[in-house]
DNA sequence: ACAATAGTGTCTCTTAGACACTATATG
DNA sequence: CATATAGTGTCTAAGAGACACTATTGT
């Protein structure tokens, strides 16, 4: 291939359209879910500088590209690096991205990350093209992030704070009060946390929320939490349990009980499946969008 | 903001990483998929000039970005609308694409669009950042497509001739001899029509395969080729004709019935859901992933 | 003792899947 | 008449949801 280099160059300055070749920045955002407090939070940034300037926004960063005339051989980051790096600079996690394409899930820091979608509103800045490569984590509950590079301050935010309306899956209306959302980042948060939702029910990620062990109870409340919607206790335990692969036990059981006694959870780690089945259900999925 | 246009340029120079900004181009790529004589096919050109030269590759266009010094009020295409105009520009459906983010459904061209999702191997060409986002469109029989720039061909190619081997979501092997994949495109392919097969399951998408009146065999013919597995047959209808909103009965029967006779189907046409509910399940979704 | 929770047992209702069966139209 | 298909009816097994019930332990 190193022979055709020319020619590719020039199949690509060919292809299409002869000025196809404005420059374009690619964003990776993240949408940082976690579980504070008994509420659904996502991590927010306050802007430093224009646009947007006092505004909070997604985590992220820039694409670090291939420069011009550096070698062809430098190993260069790609988007899921990207994200993990935009992640990693505001809360401090020492997380690595797996380099595979589907998704990204380091044991060690306990943080899940995959691809949202990509939004390209060219509208975002008026003065250059930038398509914004969106990724959804789920987290554990995680230190106070800290402000970096053209921020003044870093917060998990509650999701009900935001007061996001949606209709048929759009943003219509932001009236946040307290954290004004920069560029289109009230449809991504939107987004991220219906795919957040939505992988609860398919996936084993709530315990991507929870700690390395934990009890039914703590993954019921997880649930219970980002659905917004309580559950039957006893049949959730029911459900989850016969759900292979799901949660497997570790034959230990929680240290202490809840405030008025009680008897003590058994206590279980993920298990090995990627695919809940059955699925968990919500009620909520019963509005069949019409 | 148009006041703000220095201090905005200013931040995004200064935002991150001071060397963020080499050249980046992005390409929005389509993954076709229509069912011609009972299989299901992909739409592939023939790449005429390298990289990949005389190798099978999805149609797709660079995004057409603003220029430098361009105005900043010019119209600009969104990365749906540029997904879009490269599926038009090889099959010649006049289709424009929903503005919304989600997805994009033309009613009138029949054709259905949504974004897949983002590919950002920086090392799939040595002489730049390429960003591929991905789309997958749905579309009933279409003409046989015409070769356009830069590609000496135009094909509905069968899915079953690509030989596209998968374990756990990555393709390990692609041993097409006759249709050598450019790029990435075998994995992505594999994404798509992964999506498209999930597709079926919640959404009522099935009918996008299909002309505008279908009978219940019809669309389980659909279910059964993109699935790959025989589905039966009262069972299925009574499963479509109980799922509210699939489908809505025109009051009209089928002018012909099978070869061999036999009555007449009643036909049908999209009902108003957007998503099913229950699902339609593949039997091959017992396929935990473990 | 009381309150709250962990976990099991059991009942009912719905649905999926399998298959029998009738009606229809073409060779 | 033979044959394949459209569509309905029916039976069974499995799962969802509701709720009763026991066991446990901190206040």
């Amino acid at each position: 291939m190193t022979d055709k280099t020319q020619a590719a160059e020039q199949e690509f300055l060919a292809d299409y359209d002869p000025y196809a070749f404005p420059p374009v920045a690619v964003t990776a955002d993240v949408v940082a879910l976690t579980i504070r407090s008994n509420e659904l939070c996502v991590l927010l940034v306050r802007r430093a500088r224009p646009p947007y300037e006092g505004s909070w926004a997604l985590p992220g960063g820039f694409l670090s590209a291939r420069r011009p005339g550096e070698p062809t051989n430098t190993p260069l980051e790609t988007i899921d690096e990207a994200a993990a790096r935009a992640l990693a600079a505001k809360t401090g996690l020492t997380m690595s991205a797996d380099t595979q394409a589907v998704s990204a899930h380091n044991a060690a820091s306990r943080v899940y990350l995959e691809q949202l979608r990509t939004y390209g509103d060219q509208a975002r800045d008026p003065r250059m093209t930038v398509v914004s490569v969106a990724y959804v984590a789920l987290a554990p509950s995680l230190p106070k992030p800290t402000a970096g590079h053209g921020t003044t301050d870093a917060r998990w935010v509650p999701i009900r704070e935001l007061e996001i309306d949606r209709e048929e899956g759009r943003v219509i209306s932001q009236n946040a009060t307290a954290y004004p959302l920069a560029f289109d980042h009230a449809q991504i948060i939107a987004d991220g946390v219906e795919r957040a939702r939505a992988k609860l029910e398919y996936s084993p990620l709530a315990a991507a929320f929870v700690g390395e062990e934990f009890s039914i109870a703590d993954l019921r409340h997880v649930y219970e939490i980002v659905w917004g919607e309580p559950l039957h206790p006893s049949n959730f335990a029911r459900k989850v349990l016969s759900t292979p692969g799901f949660v497997e036990g570790t034959g230990t059981f929680s240290a202490e009980a809840g405030t008025f006694g009680g008897p003590r959870a058994k206590l279980y780690r993920t298990g090995d499946c990627a695919l809940l089945h059955p699925p968990i259900l919500r009620a909520a999925s019963e509005r069949k969008i019409r």
